[in-house]
DNA sequence: TTGACTTATGACTATAAAGTCATTATAATA
DNA sequence: TATTATAATGACTTTATAGTCATAAGTCAA
């Protein structure tokens, strides 16, 4: 990719626009500094003018890819009036962010974790794996659905992997917090919290 | 590790448990087979004698951190009548797994995708930036609080980090299901959903 | 005890990819 | 145009690590 074909006036930002290409289409883990200078149209070195190393490259990739998200979602969010309001607003604009960079999205969403570490094949038993909880999940809340008790309108496998979500979004923040140590009064009512925005939601 | 360490009769185990045991200490990326050589007491040899390669001791170790998991929770969750319990009973057993395996699950979830490929001080700045999301999040429902729409038991910057977990979900599973164009009406009907289960939960 | 078979070893090879630097090309200036 | 300064090159070096294989150690039946 050179400089006319991007329609970036500089290096720099060609070299990342090409960056930014190959790994939206290769994923992070086959991503090389040879193969970014092949398709950037320079040579090896020139890379090295203009990033520090690799991890420059790599960080100023998301950057760049993540910057104008927060800025454009804030300035809508904060027109609206209501709480309600701003985070239907929120969720929207995010969405409608990662659909204008969905191959961007698609592969920092994708290539996730370790599992960029297996082969191919491991990772689609890592990723049935996966579904086989989401369908098991999904089986309760039809029978929810059929019961009355559940609403109707949602994709109930989607809402299966909601579910997982939220528990590893949990388990992650605790991790985070350096909340390491279990015990099962805050299992319980780290259990109860996430039932009751899955079940309830945050309104009151 | 040698097997009178790990307690384990077989070199297999043995193995595989220094496998273990490396990746909860060091996570996925440093994981090298000299090291593992090195940890499990045995010659780098004698580890192409039990696994075929490197991606089978990652699948091995993967396969072992997950697999009692579902079958005791499918055990638990069907000795419950309503789908509200079983679900309830899931999430808790759910958090209980994580809670006894806590280093692997840290390892397995922390070392999330592309982050794994930068240096630690690249790797702060993404998560400072997904943290700032968070914050920006829990200022609105802060406010909702406040004005006594939302609920007022839980923590704000967690709700923050549950809804850009379902908003992330939601990308994926359209991501894996190659619902790859994004118009603006099922970009709307998207955030709805989400707006919906994240204010209202699933329940009718 | 011996010889056949199994298991283990670790020095070695192969390879991929990051990063360098002497050389060359291009641009700016006098 | 000649001279200097800046930018670009890509062959080369370095490093890390996966995987191999000739050799050695251990086991066990006859």
């Amino acid at each position: 990719m050179t400089e006319e074909e991007t329609g970036k006036i500089n290096k720099f930002d060609c070299i990342l626009a090409s960056a930014r290409k190959l790994i939206e289409q290769e994923g992070f883990s086959s991503f090389t500094m040879d193969k970014l200078a092949n398709n950037a149209g320079v040579a090896k070195g020139t890379i090295y003018l203009y990033f520090k190393d690799k991890n420059d490259v790599l960080e100023n990739v998301l950057k760049s890819g993540f910057q104008t998200m927060f800025s454009r979602m804030t300035d809508k969010v904060e027109k609206k009036e209501t709480p309600e309001e701003k985070i239907k607003t929120l969720i929207y604009e995010n969405l409608l962010y990662i659909g204008e960079n969905k191959y961007f999205f698609k592969t920092v969403f994708l290539d996730e974790m370790h599992v960029v570490f297996l082969k191919k094949t491991s990772q689609e038993s890592y990723n049935l794996r996966r579904r086989k909880y989401a369908v098991f999940i999904s089986e309760i809340i039809i029978k929810g659905i059929d019961e009355g008790i559940f609403k109707n309108l949602l994709d109930p496998l989607k809402a299966g992997f909601y579910l997982i979500s939220l528990i590893k979004t949990n388990a992650i923040y605790n991790f985070r917090n350096n909340k390491v140590e279990f015990n099962e009064d805050l299992i319980k009512s780290e259990a109860a919290e996430i039932f009751d925005i899955f079940i309830d939601g945050i309104k009151n």
